[in-house]
DNA sequence: TCTGGCACTCGCGTGTTCAGAGTGCCAGGA
DNA sequence: TCCTGGCACTCTGAACACGCGAGTGCCAGA
């Protein structure tokens, strides 16, 4: 790799620059001609052609048909990202409204909410933003509630402010003081603790109770297990589905599978589950794995309360988007619903 | 309105109903000659020519350019659904197949959301499920928990399986006994009443608390009025925006406003809110307020656990839709769903 | 009141032309 | 060796003309 990139010169990676650049405003193929106008690079529009023709030669350029200009490749955009741009950070008056737009929400469904739909606005693209999961948070107290006297229901919070509730079908009725017992046990035990690491701390409870109660106690603890493992659980919110409009001419064709795309969430959590767990992950084109986002990029980040990323966020958009722009946002927004959560 | 109807005999109506028809399946304006070779209308291309000279008099039908077929306006497919059509019920394959899909469910998100995707699904357009609103729920219990000595969590749970959780931030410590105490009696007055009917009855608590712990007890009924009285909390969801693409060929310009419109809650809402208590309510085009759906046709019912309907769901689609087959399948839909919550 | 016939209109698809943008290549100059 | 201006070539897209076919409206006759 470092011996392809060195085959090129300064110029060449300007040259490659600046083309990137245009198309993002322009939209349309651009040419030797209107570049050297654009960007002053000080050579005439016959050196730019040269040194383009090495760039398709190399594969980072390429043209729809003979006599149209140039449109940047995967390749291309891997290139700029890479070596060619710097995050565009957010002015303060962004940041400020950034701040002040989040800090209003009242709730963990809210700050999803108010998160997904402020990048979608800032980026003028899709954003996506998954829930804090469940695994790397820790509990901060699991309550039971007996609804009748073989049913209780179970609710768990975790510290990021998530809450889950199952409803356990008990072998029996329930006491209140029993359930009262075991709830007072299973918080002493799991209070702080990380949910994957729960399971393994209560597993001793049922002997510790009298034989009678072992069959219910073990039903609470088997739902409760089966909600501190449910992976699957893991939700995540969408906005700015209407910016998609906004892709390309070639409408029906880039959009639908897109849209079929964005309503698996299955497709989604993965996308972001791939995300590098530090750092911003830039994906570009055929880069992505799921064939219907194709022709997209998308820019996701971690973000937590804290150090440790708890969930993932992101952006979807066109492979020709300002990447600079919107890893500025999306880094910012990432950030500052991290320090909302750790304020919660 | 019957003066109007009167002037279209029954051949008229034959006709116009054979163009709905046709130009939902076709999508393109159907011509004298087309209808009659594909119904058997029992008269020649000249006299059904006539009648729709006199349907487009009326406004039933338009004609996009001279020398092009006919194309049902708002008006005409109002007419169809209100005197031309019969909702179509659903196959016995079909019905056994939502029955199946709908009973998967584990809790009532789960619930919600396999019931929007089916429709979508079904009809092959947008769907929308409101979540079963609180206003018309009953209470099943309400919890408090002490998650630090000056904070409860509050928890309410609707005969609905609904849940929704507050943090209350006490002033001064609060004791387990308080808390037993004011939860037993939360509990006896409001459990199985109306939402809306719980404050009144909770409204001399404080006055059977001792004078210390009366700030308290206050501040807790304070935020579960609030959460009781929140009916912007309304939720719902959405399923089925890749369908969008097969709208019309005049792309961007149809499919944005739509985008836009799905992605405003408050709209939707208000769309649902809008449909009658009772029976299926179809808004055709224009007669929607919003003007973003005005190209756009609203198929929309009531469902709920028993006799009385707790939430809407509805179908968002080209206003050249499958009137019958939509109304039928939505219609099964909200029956089922209706069953579930009603056993859960 | 319905029907067949006829003249008329108009959109759409096809074919052609033309200008403009952009390229590749080459020879000359720093 | 590298850059530059010039030139011939290619190709797209817009503009225009044209003919076909679908569909209409109207009228006279059954």
């Amino acid at each position: 790799m470092a011996g392809e990139v060195r085959q090129l010169d300064e110029r060449k990676l300007a040259v490659l620059r600046a083309i990137v650049q245009d198309y993002v405003g322009t939209e349309e193929p651009v040419g030797s001609k209107a570049l050297v106008e654009r960007h002053n690079l000080g050579v005439s529009p016959a050196t730019v052609r040269n040194d383009m023709a090495a760039l398709e030669e190399e594969g980072y350029i390429h043209q729809p048909h003979t006599s149209a200009g140039r449109i940047p490749t995967d390749k291309g955009y891997r290139l700029f990202v890479d070596r060619l741009a710097e995050v565009k950070p957010m002015s303060a008056p962004e940041r400020r409204a950034i701040r002040h737009f989040l800090d209003g929400a009242v709730d963990l469904d809210d700050v999803v909410a108010r998160t997904v739909r402020l990048l979608a606005q800032l980026t003028r693209q899709v954003a996506v933003v998954q829930y804090p999961s469940l695994s790397r948070s820790t509990v901060r107290h699991i309550e039971l509630v007996a609804l009748a006297p073989a049913k209780v229901m179970l609710v768990l919070i975790t510290n990021t402010g998530r809450v889950e509730q199952r409803m356990v079908d008990c072998p029996g009725a329930v006491g209140e003081t029993l359930l009262a017992d075991l709830r007072a046990r299973i918080n002493a035990r799991a209070a702080g603790q990380r949910l994957p690491d729960v399971p393994g701390l209560l597993e001793e409870l049922p002997g510790l109770f009298e034989q009678a109660d072992r069959p219910a106690v073990s039903t609470v603890l088997a739902t409760l297990f089966e909600a501190l493992a449910e992976q699957n659980e893991e939700r995540i919110m969408l906005a700015g589905t209407a910016n998609l409009t906004r892709f390309g001419h070639d409408f029906p064709l880039t959009i639908q599978p897109v849209l079929e795309a964005l309503e698996e969430q299955v497709v989604l959590l993965r996308l972001l589950g791939e995300t590098a767990d530090a750092g911003m992950t830039v994906r570009i084109g055929r880069e992505i794995a799921y064939e219907g986002l194709n022709s997209t990029s998308v820019v996701s980040v971690g973000y937590g309360s804290g150090d440790e990323s708890v969930a993932k966020l992101g952006v979807i958009g066109p492979t020709r988007m300002d990447y600079p722009g919107t890893m500025g946002a999306v880094r910012a927004v990432a950030r500052y619903v991290g320090q909302i959560l750790a304020e919660s």
